[in-house]
Order: structure tokens, then sequence, then C-alpha cells
DNA sequence: TCGTGTCAAGATCTT
DNA sequence: AAGATCTTGACACGA
């Protein structure tokens, strides 16, 4: 059984949780009116979550990509007096409550300044720190360690058997409840599937295979020989695999609009055995799910069987 | 209301 | 050593 999702936004919400300030906005503020922004942010992105879920739940949506913005500069220090976590626990209680209620697996993709595998001190403390405050906003959400944080291994720095040495040494630092959530990307530029599994299965961690980087960027290695190996390493939670189709021929690496429904059956048809979570990245976003649900059933394919008969 | 410059953050390639 | 690029939507402000 195959479950869709998508990342952040949807086009047919108009609110979504993601609303956000700017330092330079804040610095213009006293400190108490400084706070009152902050908590006005926030509390929009909680309501406008709660909207969102509930818009996802009536569509049978299931598998959700938090936005990082949702705490507005949570780990920058101009927030660093706000005890946002005390403030809204009620909110994060109410909106755990109900997720957990309708089985929803909620996961997050720290932005991409996170460089574990970084060779600089100040860029491994701030990702250190990022990764603990998404940790934590699942944490006081109650959600369990299928709600993973994605991330990629990081730069290859001229040399990448000690970049990803260098990741395995600073990954040792992290605390263990941001460890049982953190997880490896392949990404379409520097680390392939294969490193990425290698690596996963060194330190023990779960992989999110995206099909759209390997085509980007691979040894030429065929993804379907690697699929027990990937499958493996999520132990007894649900592999999450992403999927986007390309723009165009000249801009292969950039996503497009929405999914080509051949390329994605011809995916699918291989993850047949298995239980795996696919979130679209798509440009359009809750939009392109249900386009190609529809596309799907015209073809009289149920590949999501349990979204589409449990309704 | 609309268009435009700006935004917390890194790595890598180009000049 | 400094600047552009990646990629990217939304905020804030002025017209």
């Amino acid at each position: 059984m195959i479950r869709l999702g998508y990342a952040c936004i949807s086009v047919n919400t108009k609110n979504n949780p993601n609303k956000k300030t700017t330092v330079a906005q804040l610095n213009k503020l006293e400190p108490v009116a400084r706070m009152k922004k902050l908590r006005q942010v926030l509390q929009t992105n909680f309501f406008n979550l709660m909207d969102l879920l509930a818009y996802n739940v009536e569509h049978r949506i299931f598998l959700y990509r938090l936005p990082s913005e949702f705490v507005p500069l949570a780990t920058h220090s101009v927030a660093a007096q706000w005890d946002w976590a005390k403030e809204f626990s009620w909110d994060f209680q109410k909106a755990g409550k109900f997720i957990r209620k309708h089985g929803i697996r909620l996961t997050a993709h720290p932005g991409h300044f996170n460089i574990l595998n970084s060779d600089k001190p100040a860029v491994i403390e701030s990702t250190i720190a990022d990764f603990t405050y998404h940790a934590r906003v699942f944490d006081l959400l109650g959600l369990d360690d299928n709600s993973v944080l994605v991330t990629h291994v990081g730069g290859v720095f001229d040399d990448k058997a000690a970049s990803l040495d260098r990741f395995v040494s600073n990954f040792e630092r992290l605390p263990d409840h941001v460890k049982k959530r953190l997880v490896l990307e392949n990404d379409d530029t520097s680390f392939t599937m294969r490193d990425v599994l290698e690596l996963c299965e060194r330190l023990g961690l779960p992989m999110v295979l995206d099909i759209h980087h390997h085509t980007c960027h691979s040894d030429g290695e065929n993804w379907i020989d690697y699929l027990p190996r990937i499958i493996q390493t999520w132990g007894n939670r649900t592999p999450k695999m992403h999927i986007s189709s390309p723009k165009s021929e000249s801009e292969f690496r950039a996503h497009a609009d929405n999914i080509n429904v051949e390329q994605f059956i011809q995916f699918a048809s291989s993850l047949a055995d298995y239980n795996v979570d696919i979130i679209l990245e798509c440009k359009n976003k809750d939009d392109a799910l249900l386009t190609l649900r529809r596309e799907l059933k015209k073809k009289g394919i149920g590949v999501e069987d349990f979204a589409e008969n449990s309704q």
C-alpha cells in the first residue's frame, strides 16, 4: 500500500502554516511589541495548521511535511528570550491530539543551510540547533518516530570520504531525541543513493530515496537492486520516499508542476511488496496529488488503495 | 491593489 | 577575495 503526501503548502486552502516575520522588522520594535509580533505569527500558523489538517483529512491525505518556518525565527537570537513551547503548550497538545487521532504522519525537511558535516564549528552548531528545534516541535506534538527529520549529507569539501566521516562524528554530538528522528536523503549533485545508503547502514539511520535526485545524480546504479536494503533501513517504521518530475529537458533538476503519471506508475509498480509513504514535490502541491489520483483512477489503477477505498 | 526589493542561514563555481 | 548561483515564496513597503 502506498500513501501520498505533499510538502508544506496547500494551493487549495488560502492560508498555510508558514507565515513569518523578518529580523529587520522585529528590530524596529520595542521588546514587548517584538514578542507580541512573534506570538501573533505563531498563533496564525497554529490556526492555519488546524485548518489545513482538516482539509487533508477531508481529502484523505495522511502524509504532510510541516514547513520549517512554523515557529517564526525559532533558532534566531532575536527570538532567544521567547519561550514559545511553554506559551503554546495548549496549542501543541490540541494539534497533536488531532494528528494522532487521524493517523496523520507529519514530517519535516530542515532547510538547506543545515550542514551537519561542515568543517566550520559555527555551522555545525547552528545545524544542531535547527535540528533540535524541529525535533522539539514533534516532541511537543507527541508524535512517534515516524515523524522524521529529512536532511542531506551536506558538502563534499573536495574529499567525499572525509566528509562522510565528519558526518558520522558530528552525528554523535546530536541529542538523543534528534538522533531518533533524523533520516538521510540522496541529493542531486553530491551524495548518490549508494553513498547515502552505505552511510545510513553505518549509522543505523533510515534512508529516504528521492527518485528524481537519483536520475539526476548516480553512478549508473539501478535503484531497484538497492530497494530491499533501503527498505531494511526503516526497521519497524514506514519507509518514506520522494518523487518529482523534471520541469523540462533543459531544466532537468527543477521540479515540474505535476507528476508525470506514467513515470509514477513505473516507480510505484516496483514498490508493490511494501508499505511506502511518498511525498510529491511539485509546484502544484496538493493539487498535483489530487490530479495524480484522478489520472490513476482513470487508468483503473488503485495504487493508493487504502485512501481510495476507505472513503 | 500591484510591483518590487528583500529575506537568518551554506556550499560551490565563477571572476 | 568577492560575487553569482542555486531556489523560492512571502513579507513589507512604496507607487
